[in-house]
RNA sequence: GUCGGAGUGGCGGAAUUAGGUAGACGCGCUAGGUUGAGGGCCUAGUCCCCUUCACGGGGGGUGGGGGUUCAAGUCCCCCCUCCGACACCA
C-alpha cells in the first residue's frame, strides 16, 4: 500500500539537506556560462512574524527562480529587510527600549519562518537597512546626491502636534488629529532636505518604454503621479501697482474669457495686495485657516470660498481690468500659485463665479450648439468648438488653436509655452531616530558641510531618549550632535534629521549584487553583470513611490557613471492581497489569519499551493471564501499532494507498460505548465498537474504503467511544492541528487497533441452531435461524418443546407435556410 | 469628478492571447462503498428549466440592451454595478 503524505516528517528533513548542499547559492564562478536570472522580491518590513501577505507574495516569488534554475539559469534570489522605520520606533517608545533589539528579534523570526517555508534564498547576500554596514552606504549615496546639487534644503510645512511637541509623519495623523493624544495637528514650517527628483521628471516618463513587462495600472499610476501637462505661462499685471504676476494655464486659447484672477491664499503677494486693497481683515482668517489645517486633510476646502482683495489685474490680451481674489481652491504648490479664471470653460471657476456673482463670458462656441447665454448656463463648457469674442482669433478651432495662441503670446512678449509637472521634489528628512542620519554638519562659517566619506557611517547613538516631547531624539541627545567642522575645525552641529526609509529601499537591490563589499555601495561589474533585475515581485502598494524613487536613484547612479543602465526593473509582477470577508486583515477588525500556524499544521507546501491555486496571482485572495471559514478543514491541495504521493508510489511499484495516451498527456502537461509558469499562471498550472494526477490514477487502476508521468510530475511540482517534489524525486523515484538541480522536463511537440479528438457537429451554430475522430482527419472525411450524423440530419430536417463550415479536426457547422 | 481593472454555478475560478463543445481544476453539497476509530479515504453525481419509468430528448444560460458573424463569455457600440488609484493640478 502507498505511504502516507506527512509534511511534518519530510519538510524539516529536506530543509536541512538543502542548507548543507548549498543548493540556492548564486554562482559567481567566472567559468559558469549559464545565463543569469536575478529574481527580486520586495523585501519585508520586520514588524512581527511573517503575515499572510508575505506568504502570498513569496510563494509566487519563489516559484519563478526555482523554475528558472531548473531551466538552466544561474539564479540569484536574495533576501533582506527594510528594517528602519516608524513601527520599530513606536515599539521603542512603548517599551522604553531602543528599536535595535525589537527589530533584530523580528528579523530572526522572519528568517526562521522563511527557512521553514522552504524559500530558495541565497542567505549569503542577506542585508538589513538598519545595519551600520548598510546605512554607511546610504549616507555615502546621499553625499553623492549632495555633491551634484540633487540634495538641498528648503522650508517646508510639517505636521506638528502641539501637545506632544513633536513632528508627526502623515501616517500618524488620523483625521487631522494626533494618533496618540487626539490633539488637532497644526502645520509648522521647518527647513528640510529634498531630493531634486523633479529634474528627472521627463526622463522618468520617457524611460517608461523600457518597462517592457509592467502591469498597465502601475504605468498609468506613475504617469498620473508625474502629471506632465503642456500649457503656457502668461504674464498679468496688477493695475494698482504695475507689478507683473505670472500664471500657468493649459488653455491659453481661453484667455479672452478671463473675468477674474485668483491667488492661492498663501501666495507671497496676497498679504501685501490685501493691505493695499483695504481687505486685510477679510483675508486674514483665510490665511490663518490655511496655516492651521494639517497637511493631511486640507483638501476639504469649499470651492466657493474666497475673498476679493480690493485690487485688479490687467489681462495682457485685451487690457481688461479684472478683480483679484484669494481662494483656497488655488494651490500654491502647482503652477505659479495664481490663476486666470475662465468661468465659462472651467468648472471650478464657474462655481466660484456663480457664488461671487462674477461675469461669465463664452469664448469657445461648442460645435453645433448655437448661441449660448451665460446667464442660463448650468455648468462650464469643456467641449471642442470655435473661438469667439477673442479678437483676431475668432473662428479658430479650439483647442487646436492653442499652439497658435501660444506663439502669438511669445511674439508679443506676454508669455511662452511651458511644461508643468505635478511631481514634487522628494522630502526626505524625518525628525525621527530610527533611520539613517543625514551625514551633514552645519558649521556657522562654512554652512552645510558633508561628513567626509572616511568618517562614515554616522552612527546612531545607542543611548538616545525615545520618549516624545521637544525635539527629535537625535536633537535632544546631550552630546551626539556636537562635533567640529571638517573644513575649518570650528564648533559645529550635526544635522539631526534622519532619512525617509524610501531612501534605504531605493538601492538595496544593487547591494545584493556585492554583499559585504567594502569600497563602495556596490561593485560596478557585479551590478552590470546581474542587473537589470530579471523579475521583480511585490505589492501594488509600492506602485508609485518605491518604484519611482528606485527608478530615480538608478538614473542618478547612471549619470554618476556608477551603473550601465537606466531602469532597474524592466519586469514587474504585482501579487494580490490576502483579505478576509472583503476587507483587509487588521488587528482592529480581529480578522487576522497567520500563515505559520498553517505551515505547522499542514506543511509549507500546502500553504504555498493554497496561495498559488486560489486564483490568478495578481488577484486578491479572500481567505474567508477559499477556506470556507473553517480552520479545521483539510485544504484541497493537501489532499491532492496525498494523491500525488499515492500515484507516484504506485507508478514505481508496477512494471506495466505506460500507454501512449499517458505519454501524450504527460507531454501536454509539461508544455502547459511551462507556458503557465512563463506567464505567472500558477493556478492553471496546478490544475493541469491535477488532471495528470487523475489520469495516472485511472491508468494505474486499469493495470497500466505511469512511470514517465511520475518522473515528470515530480519535476513539474518542484517549483510549487519544493519539499514534496524532493521527497518524491529522491526517496520514491530514487534519484541521488536534488530535483531542484534537475533539468526542467522538455516536451516533444509531436506528442503534445491527442491522437484522437472529439469533433463537434453543429447545425446553425448549435451543438447537435459529437464524433471521436483521428486528429489528422481531412476536411472531406469530417464533412462526410457530419452529413452522416443522424442527430445532425434530424436537426436539419427538410431545410436546405446552404453552407458547410469545416474546421478540422475540431468542428463542422452545417448552415441551413428555410 | 478623472484614470485604471473587473462582472461567468452555492464558492475560488477555467475558457478571453488567436471567436469554434461554457463551467476545466478544486471547494462545498448529494448518494453509495470502505476503515476499530479518525481533521478520513475511494467511486459516482452536481448550471437552470421542461420532458421521459428509464436510455434519451428539447429549450435557456457568462451584469443589461443592441450590433458584426455560419458561430460571440471572447470582437464593436450604449447602459448598469462593483473594486482600486489619484482626487480642487488651472
Amino acid at each position: 500500500m502507498s505511504r502516507r503524505y506527512d509534511a511534518s516528517e519530510i519538510e524539516p528533513k529536506w530543509q536541512a539537506v538543502w542548507a548543507e548542499e548549498g543548493l540556492y547559492l548564486a554562482s559567481e564562478d567566472p567559468d559558469d556560462d549559464r545565463p543569469r536570472f536575478y529574481a527580486l522580491d520586495m523585501f519585508p518590513y520586520p514588524s512581527g512574524d511573517l503575515h499572510m501577505g508575505h506568504a502570498e507574495a513569496f510563494s509566487g516569488g519563489d516559484t519563478i527562480p526555482r523554475f528558472r534554475s531548473m531551466q538552466g539559469y544561474n539564479v540569484m534570489h536574495p533576501i533582506g529587510w527594510d528594517s528602519f522605520g516608524l513601527p520599530a520606533e513606536n515599539a521603542a517608545i512603548k517599551r522604553g527600549v531602543p528599536p535595535q533589539g525589537w527589530t533584530q528579534q523580528n528579523m530572526e523570526q522572519q528568517a526562521a519562518s522563511f527557512q521553514r517555508m522552504g524559500m530558495s534564498f541565497d542567505w549569503t547576500r542577506r542585508l538589513a537597512t538598519s545595519d551600520p554596514e548598510y546605512y554607511r552606504w546610504t549616507q555615502w549615496l546621499f553625499l553623492r546626491f549632495f555633491d551634484k546639487g540633487l540634495a538641498y534644503r528648503k522650508n517646508s510645512p510639517v505636521n506638528w502636534c502641539p501637545k506632544d511637541q513633536t513632528v508627526l509623519a502623515n501616517e500618524q495623523v488620523i483625521q487631522g488629529a494626533c494618533e496618540r493624544c487626539g490633539t488637532m495637528v497644526e502645520r509648522r514650517d521647518l527647513t528640510q532636505w529634498f531630493f531634486k527628483i523633479t529634474d528627472y521628471a521627463q526622463r522618468l516618463l520617457d524611460d517608461m518604454d523600457q518597462l517592457v513587462d509592467y502591469p498597465e495600472r502601475v504605468i498609468t499610476m506613475q504617469r498620473n503621479w508625474i502629471g506632465r501637462s503642456e500649457g503656457a505661462r502668461v504674464t498679468f499685471t496688477i493695475a494698482e501697482t504695475g507689478e507683473e504676476i505670472d500664471i500657468y494655464t493649459t488653455r491659453p486659447d481661453t484667455l479672452w474669457g478671463v473675468t477674474f484672477f485668483v491667488f492661492a491664499v498663501d501666495h507671497p503677494a496676497v498679504e501685501r495686495l490685501a493691505e493695499l486693497g483695504g481687505t486685510s481683515k477679510q483675508v486674514a482668517p483665510l490665511r490663518e485657516k490655511a496655516r492651521s489645517t494639517s497637511l493631511v486633510d486640507r483638501e476639504a476646502a469649499d470651492t466657493k470660498e474666497g475673498v476679493f482683495l480690493g485690487v485688479h489685474a490687467v489681462n495682457p490680451v485685451n487690457g481688461e481690468q479684472i478683480p483679484v481674489y484669494a481662494a483656497p481652491y488655488v494651490l500654491m504648490g502647482y503652477g505659479t500659485g495664481a490663476i486666470m479664471a475662465v468661468p465659462a470653460h472651467d468648472q471650478r471657476d464657474f462655481d466660484f463665479a456663480r457664488a461671487h456673482d462674477l461675469p461669465i463670458r463664452v469664448v469657445v462656441a461648442p460645435d453645433g450648439a448655437g448661441e449660448i447665454d451665460p446667464a442660463t448656463m448650468t455648468e462650464a463648457l469643456s467641449h471642442e468648438g470655435v473661438m469667439v469674442n477673442s479678437g483676431s482669433f475668432d473662428g479658430e478651432a479650439s483647442p487646436a488653436s492653442i499652439t497658435k495662441v501660444t506663439a502669438w503670446l511669445e511674439a508679443e512678449g506676454r508669455g511662452h509655452a511651458e511644461v508643468n509637472f505635478r511631481l514634487r521634489d522628494w522630502l526626505l528628512s524625518r525628525q525621527r531616530y530610527w533611520g539613517a542620519p543625514i551625514p551633514i554638519i552645519h558649521c556657522p562659517t562654512c554652512g552645510e558641510v558633508a561628513v567626509p566619506d572616511d568618517q562614515l557611517p554616522v552612527e546612531l547613538p545607542a543611548d538616545a531618549d525615545f520618549q516624545l516631547g521637544g525635539e527629535s531624539p537625535l536633537a535632544r541627545h546631550p552630546t551626539w550632535k556636537h562635533v567640529t567642522c571638517p573644513t575649518c575645525g570650528a564648533e559645529a552641529v550635526r544635522d539631526t534629521d534622519t532619512m525617509d526609509t524610501f531612501v534605504d529601499s531605493s538601492w538595496y537591490f544593487f547591494r545584493y549584487c556585492s554583499p559585504g563589499y567594502d569600497d563602495g555601495p556596490f561593485r560596478r561589474e557585479d551590478v552590470d553583470r546581474w542587473m537589470p533585475v530579471s523579475q521583480y515581485t511585490g505589492g501594488v502598494e509600492h506602485a508609485i513611490l518605491h518604484l519611482l524613487y528606485a527608478r530615480f536613484f538608478t538614473k542618478v547612479l547612471y549619470d554618476l557613471d556608477m551603473v550601465g543602465f537606466t531602469e532597474p526593473f524592466p519586469k514587474l509582477m504585482n501579487q494580490g492581497q490576502v483579505i478576509y470577508g472583503g476587507a483587509s486583515m487588521s488587528k482592529s477588525k480581529g480578522n487576522i489569519v497567520e500563515p505559520m500556524p498553517l505551515v505547522e499544521r499542514w506543511g509549507a507546501d500546502t500553504m504555498r499551493l493554497i496561495m498559488l491555486f486560489a486564483g490568478p496571482f495578481e488577484d486578491d485572495i479572500d481567505w474567508k471564501l477559499i477556506s470556507g471559514d473553517d480552520p479545521d478543514r483539510r485544504p484541497g491541495v493537501h489532499s491532492w499532494l496525498g494523491r500525488v504521493f499515492s500515484v507516484v508510489d504506485d507508478a514505481v511499484a508496477t512494471d506495466a507498460v505506460e500507454p501512449e495516451s499517458m505519454v501524450r498527456l504527460t507531454h501536454r502537461t509539461i508544455e502547459g505548465v511551462t507556458e503557465d509558469l512563463e506567464r505567472f499562471r500558477f493556478n492553471t498550472a496546478i490544475s493541469k498537474m491535477q488532471v495528470l494526477t487523475n489520469e495516472m490514477r485511472s491508468a494505474l487502476d486499469a493495470g497500466e504503467g505511469a512511470r514517465g508521468a511520475a518522473e515528470a510530475l515530480a519535476q513539474l511540482l518542484a517549483p510549487f511544492a519544493p519539499y514534496a517534489a524532493e521527497e518524491l524525486w529522491r526517496t520514491v523515484l530514487g534519484h541521488d541528487s536534488s530535483v531542484h538541480v534537475s533539468t526542467w522536463p522538455g516536451f516533444d511537440p509531436a506528442l503534445t497533441t491527442q491522437a484522437t479528438i472529439t469533433m463537434v457537429i453543429q447545425v446553425d451554430g448549435k451543438l447537435r452531435d459529437k464524433a471521436e475522430v483521428d486528429a489528422g482527419i481531412d476536411e472531406t472525411a469530417a464533412l462526410e461524418l457530419a452529413r452522416a450524423s443522424d442527430k445532425a440530419r434530424a436537426a436539419v430536417g427538410d431545410r436546405e443546407v446552404v453552407k458547410e463550415i469545416v474546421r478540422v479536426p475540431k468542428l463542422v457547422n452545417l448552415v441551413t435556410r428555410g
